[in-house]
RNA sequence: GGCGACAUAGCCAAGUGGUAAGGCAGAGGCCUGCAAAGCCUUUAUACCUCAGUUCGAAUCUGAGUGUCGCCUCCA
């Protein structure tokens, strides 16, 4: 078995060859803090996260790395429509993100840097890349020169005589070549900005990245992901800077997911067709929303719907039935058995070559549901449970939830495990011991109003012939 | 105009040469005061079309149709 990625720089599957033995070096584009980010901004975040995931568990050490954009003009203009300052705007919506992410069950990564705090040493890259002529000044603008990098283009597969240049923008006069992009912009009166050689301004968009990745990774670093979208002019301009400044090869795996769609259509916030993933967690809890992106395919788009949500949200309550039924707590011991170890590894094995597979959750994920099927099959096929069936299954439901965990599920316990609060129990357990008494008088109307209560709290009541059990509702 | 992705059951979705994983929904059954939940069983005979390669193709090649994306900021 081996670990095999998708690169988009040369548009196949390639085998991983780490840089350093054991070690995957990651960088995960993030996220701009003008605003709240939305449901498809988050495809990219959850699933990275569970790559990372899954690489540790294979036995690597990960350094992830995601950045913060908080230099850029939309930061600027969310600042003069709430009239506060750029930097109120950037603090509150980088503590909005780390909230949001945190509910989607994202673990914290190992860095997050911020482009303005390195804006000293965007500056010396800059001066680097106008010594060695791969870029010009012009008023106070800094501008690369597409044309004196080899091989532009090479990531996103334009050319450059063949773009459609001032198509869908207003060309720049200052700019020798269209499409040279700007390193560094001079700053509008009421702007923010920096001292640097050129004028008082602030840092182009691409250049945080090559700067920051590098800082925390060398160069070159194994992988660099970002959503599709990025591919070009970001991540292309990103190249063309972090190779022309350092002669060196700058990254060795670019990863991309597509897209978060809604109706057909690529959810944007341009396009006004989108929800805020605060709005969607309302709703859903974020271990629905990573069940719903980690059930596809991260390279394929996916349609967003009520429908899809409640699909996965479903699934992922099949699940952990499973491993309720089977008594599971993730505190409790057992014996590692031989027979354990058998199972474990067959089930691991068919888990394992699916996510190595480029990654691939949703092959992983029918693996997990294999699993939750033949414990529900063992359960009811034996009316009468022997104690060494009981133990069997109990020990299918520890490896289904080791496998899930790789992933990042079910780190919801109170859904299979009961006794998180005695005091919470008791009361329950009072109330269903009335309920009971209500329906042996036949008292209907009263015993539903317990059950329905009960319900709106996000508990359900489930009658079996031998009593009443309860549930927690994600 | 240039470049690219995708097209598998009602819906979602794996599967890159040997005769279709999985989930949701549906149907039948069990349970049940009702309900909800749960459990069991069941659900693809041409994988967009046509042509080709092959003993054999959803899987490879060519043509076509359709959908979407990038070439502006965008995950």
């Amino acid at each position: 078995m081996a670990l095999k990625i998708y690169n988009t720089l040369t548009r196949t599957k390639e085998l991983f060859v780490p840089i350093e033995e054991g070690k995957v070096k990651m960088y995960v584009c993030g996220p701009t803090v003008y605003n709240f980010f939305h449901i498809g901004n988050a495809r990219p975040f959850i699933v990275f996260d569970a790559f990372r995931h899954f690489l540790q568990y294979i036995g690597y050490q990960v350094i992830y790395v995601q950045n913060i954009t908080d230099i850029e003009d939309k930061i600027i203009k969310s600042a003069n429509e709430e009239n506060v300052s750029t930097a109120e705007i950037a603090s509150k919506y980088t503590k909005a993100f780390f909230k949001d992410i945190e509910k989607l069950g994202i673990k914290k990564a190992d860095y997050y840097p911020k482009a303005s705090a390195f804006v000293k040493e965007m500056i010396e890259l800059i001066k680097v890349l106008i010594e060695k002529d791969y870029a010009y000044e012009s008023d106070g603008d800094v501008f690369m020169s597409v044309e004196k990098v080899a091989n532009y283009g090479k990531l996103s597969g334009k050319l450059i005589d063949k773009l459609q240049v001032g198509a869908r923008v207003e060309e720049n006069q200052a700019k020798r070549n269209p499409l040279d992009f700007v390193l560094w912009k001079k700053a509008k009166p009421n702007e923010p900005f920096w001292e640097s050689p050129w004028s008082k301004g602030r840092p182009g968009w691409h250049t945080e990245c090559v700067v920051m990745s590098q800082h925390y990774l060398g160069t070159p670093f194994d992988i660099h992901c970002g959503g599709i979208d990025l591919i070009f002019p970001h991540h292309e301009n990103e190249i063309a800077q972090a190779e022309s400044a350092s002669g060196k090869k700058f990254v060795n795996y670019w990863m991309h997911n597509e897209y978060l769609n809604i109706k057909g259509e690529k959810m944007s916030k341009s396009l006004g067709n989108f929800f805020t993933t605060r709005e969607i967690l309302k709703k859903y809890d974020g271990e629905v929303i990573r069940m719903f992106f980690l059930s596809k395919h991260y390279r394929s788009p996916i349609d967003f719907s009520e429908q899809l949500m409640i699909e996965a949200q479903k699934g992922l309550e099949n699940l952990y039935n499973s491993l309720r039924l089977a008594d599971f707590s993730p505190k409790s011991e057992f014996n590692e058995t031989e027979q354990f170890k058998e199972a474990f590894s067959k089930y691991e094995q068919k888990f394992i070559s699916a996510l190595e597979d480029d990654f691939n959750t949703a092959s992983g994920i029918a693996v997990l549901f294999e699993i939750s099927r033949e414990i529900k099959k063992r359960l009811s096929k034996n009316k009468k449970i022997t104690k060494q069936e009981k133990q069997d299954v109990y020990l299918l439901a520890v490896i289904l939830y080791r496998l899930g965990k790789i992933i990042g599920l079910f780190n919801k316990e109170e859904k299979f495990q009961k006794n998180i609060d005695r005091n919470f129990e008791d009361i329950l357990g009072l109330l269903i011991k009335i309920r009971e008494e209500l329906r042996q008088r036949q008292d209907w109307e009263l015993a539903d109003k317990i059950r329905i209560g009960l319900k709106k709290l996000g508990i359900i009541l489930i009658d079996k012939k031998d009593g009443t059990e309860w549930e927690v509702v994600l």
